[in-house]
DNA sequence: ACTATTTCCTGGATGC
DNA sequence: TGCATCCAGGAAATAG
């Protein structure tokens, strides 16, 4: 599912691709679970602008638009985000190409070139932000200085794991890159957030660092239905340590990875190596 | 004011 | 083989 090193891999491939591009028509083919905006305004948002920067905020893909054709001023102008939930993919492909199922929307470009939203599990969201400004709360983990990481988790009972995905702290961390950085740390899911000591807390702001760039450098996580703006796999899945291997040895001690359920979600650890 | 649980979706895996 | 059931999960909505 695309966390922040899939969603930054998708922005970096659409930036590569459409950056510059003049956005020429705009097909929505779906009114339901997959807009926050109305359909018309994000067609009118969207129509005869051009694509000045495309980069990522928490786990949505921004693009900042400009009026005039040609013109690569970001400035205070209007916005396409796009939020992939699980299941969503952002793909770059000529304009002939067959439409897959489960498409939803279509951005037609002056070069040839179609931006295609599609999303089985239609838990993506397509939003328009026609004065600019969108900000989805939270800090940024791979901004974020240490006394402010500290900060976020400073009385919190809520589990750890819950903390880390609550995007309104830290933005772009879910299910897979909170369980492999509390297993780097040898910190259990379920320890309350307040409980953590400054020492563990300045080793998971390390962590989650280094395990999020790792993840970008590999291009992200192929599981479910991830792909990068081409199609292409990631492969930091290969470097999994305790997510999706329930019952198998953990790779330093040999003791099977367990799997407890929080927050509704399934959550891995090493029953030795974290405490 | 917080924290915990439920809800939205459908493809793929599992079970009888 | 076929059909029903379960499971995955981001984040908004709802409940406690």
């Amino acid at each position: 599912m695309p966390e922040l090193p899939e969603v930054e891999t998708i922005a970096r491939g659409l930036a590569q691709r459409v950056t510059g591009g003049r956005i020429e028509s705009v097909w929505i083919g779906s009114k339901r679970q997959p807009l926050k905006s109305p359909a018309a305004e994000i067609v009118s948002t969207l129509s005869d602008k051009t694509i000045a920067r495309v980069h990522r905020m928490g786990k949505n893909i921004v693009f900042d638009l400009a009026t005039a054709p040609g013109c690569m001023t970001p400035a205070a102008n209007a916005q396409w985000v796009v939020h992939l939930g699980m299941t969503g993919r952002m793909l770059v492909c000529e304009a002939a190409a067959e439409t897959v199922k489960h498409t939803h929307a279509v951005v037609s470009l002056a070069s040839g070139n179609d931006i295609r939203f599609i999303d089985a599990r239609m838990f993506g969201k397509l939003s328009v932000h026609p004065q600019g400004g969108f900000d989805p709360g939270g800090v940024e983990p791979l901004e974020v200085d240490l006394p402010t990481f500290i900060q976020l988790f400073k009385g919190k009972k809520t589990p750890i794991k819950s903390a880390l995905l609550d995007q309104k702290l830290l933005r772009g961390v879910g299910n897979i890159y909170a369980d492999e950085s509390l297993a780097r740390i040898g910190v259990r899911p379920k320890r309350r957030a307040s409980s953590l000591t400054r020492d563990e807390l300045a080793r998971l702001w390390k962590a989650v660092q280094e395990v999020l760039k790792e993840a970008i450098q590999l291009g992200g996580s192929s599981v479910s239905d991830y792909v990068g703006a081409a199609g292409e796999e990631g492969f930091f899945q290969l470097q999994h340590r305790v997510y999706g291997r329930e019952s198998e040895p953990c790779l330093k001690c040999r003791t099977p990875i367990k799997r407890v359920v929080i927050a509704g979600r399934s959550s891995h650890y090493c029953p030795k190596c974290q405490k």
